[in-house]
DNA sequence: TATGAATGAGTCTTCATTCAT
DNA sequence: CATGAATGAAGACTCATTCAT
């Protein structure tokens, strides 16, 4: 009544958002939605057409965030062997992913964890697939452009690292690390990888 | 009537499981599974006490192979930097993950990701904390026999790589990938991360 | 649709009455309610939470009403060996009871004989309990109050005079007595219930 | 199989009968019953037709012996005054009742409590039917022998009187009584009602 | 915009009993 | 005499969604 419909919009988000990551998509009611907003169950629809309407509009903004990086990821300015051998690229990439974290902690549960009987419940393979043709094409052109390097790496191996992204970023969320912990990590994990492909590309 | 009991028993179980498996546990319904069994909702109690005893006993089997590679894993073998510089102790480990994965395909899906709502939800989770516990003591233990190693790595890093391993089977069963296609990402995994590791411990 | 809404939880709880009454809380289905009723099983819920709420709202009436009556008749004006030659003190109780008995005729049946299984369904004995301590403190006061009177009563035999008024309404009920009836066996009642206390308390 | 069968029907019988107890015959379940007597749940009906078979053969000798006590009491002996002034009459019924009691503890819990949904359903209300009748009887002929005294007493009084009987066992089953507790009961209850009666019946 | 009412399909599990072997 | 298998009905309750007002 005296609550402006756009606060009820955002309140109905709000919840739904908390009932998501604490239930889950599938076993988040709507009447507990409801109940908690204060509003008519039926009333919901008129904010949003359905429960998974909701879960999207939850999930927009991370998933545009999500989208841009990979854009800016797949840029032309990674094709240089100092890739792997100053830690500036990488990290400049780590912390593409931190800032995301940082910025969608909550959302990236919901989507990584917690969609499953919703329309994103792929997203996690869909993101997954398209970092590994990513990873491929890459190295498709750095051996163009570094003929003497190797890139006889399996197309797997290639998936295996493209998930690594969303797992860290899995484990990060759920262990609920400051930045510090994340920073210090990042520097491991650059180091270690590092060594592993310019070992598996034969750079030097 | 004309099947004969242990071929009901062996339906159900087998229906259930490709139920499991596309819908998982808690979202695959009695009713369904009856219903393509070709027997009564009802009939099923007469094999089995309830929908959490059917999930368990596909899983049973699995359950048994995991604890027995993780023991075998935890011996002190490994205690040694060869472990670092020859192939054989990593391939050693990762080819009885491999048999796992190989003959466990499907139960490892299940319990992996299609468990949530059964009694084994949190068994992910418990494995992967007792390898990175185990990867801690692990550290400390070269340290002590080696003292000019670098073993400061972040815990939420070792809990990381560790979670690899179930990340990795994960991927390996939800792409199907045939034996040579494992064998091929072994080998470049195990190449992968000794140089990775060699670099974080300061191996030469 | 054309029945209002507050018709239809009264016919619910009219309905759920009979069949309380019938079968009992315990054996009594929401199902047959539902259809008795003409709506959906399901729309019974959006009047009411559960099964046990149907039931106690059909008898908050009578519970208010009891435990009026129970406060009341505890009160000291009784205490005079009057009580035992006059009609009038237990003739005052009685015809409150009747009053009750006569406004709640099926809630009674219901709280006494049908509650097994609700929330209700130790009231009985509860009352019972209340009643004896009443009665034992009251003939303690007496006894104060009269010393050469005998209160040498067992607490059983007061347990059963006090469970004697809930089986003398459960008989009213079951019998459908009329008020002519009821006073009549009302003043049977007294005398004869007046004559045994004076020979047990050896008054005179 | 080593059990003899007349064992195995014995055995039905007592668990059968310790569940009725606790749990009252419509929420006993066969499985269960079947269960503890360590047999198949079929099997049972070789040697019974049905569940409401077992509950009435485990209160045949409790019927029997109630049957008797009622024909019993209805006897001539008691059509004199002296009912009402010495004590042996009416102790001798009494005791009739105690020896039921302490005979047929559990019987009778589960004839008077327990038998919702069984044949027996009704037995409570039946008997004390018949005791009326037989309490009426009684008056009229007592009449007849002694006109002066006054039988003019309301059917429903005579009902509830009779009714007493019931809930006296009902009570002191419920209260698990001791042989002590029951006598000086009985003689309080004797001395109470012969003076109640006395009253009525204006004898003197 | 907001509401209360309505719906039908769905959840897992238990029940007493029957029947062929 | 004993068994395991089978059945259909029933239990209370929840679900997301729709609709008339």
């Amino acid at each position: 009544m005296q609550t402006k419909k756009e606060n009820i919009r955002q309140q109905i988000l709000e919840i739904a958002r908390d009932e998501f990551t604490m239930h889950g998509f599938k076993d988040t009611s709507m009447r507990v939605i409801a109940l908690k907003a204060g509003i008519t169950l039926s009333n919901i629809y008129n904010y949003f057409r359905n429960k998974d309407e909701i879960f999207r509009e939850i999930l927009y903004p991370l998933i545009g965030a999500i989208e841009k990086t990979l854009s800016d990821h797949n840029s032309n300015d990674n094709l240089t062997l100092d890739y792997f051998s100053t830690d500036d690229y990488q990290s400049r990439d780590l912390k593409r992913m931190v800032t995301l974290v940082e910025n969608y902690k909550t959302e990236l549960k919901l989507l990584l964890f917690k969609s499953s009987g919703s329309s994103y419940e792929n997203y996690r393979e869909e993101i997954t697939l398209r970092n590994t043709e990513m990873g491929l094409e890459y190295l498709k052109k750095m051996k163009e452009k570094y003929p003497s390097i190797s890139v006889d790496v399996s197309t797997f191996f290639v998936h295996v690292m493209s998930s690594m992204w969303l797992n860290i970023m899995a484990e990060i969320i759920s262990h609920s690390l400051n930045h510090e912990q994340i920073t210090k990590f990042i520097s491991e994990y650059i180091e270690f990888g590092t060594a592993g492909w310019q070992k598996l590309m034969k750079i030097i």
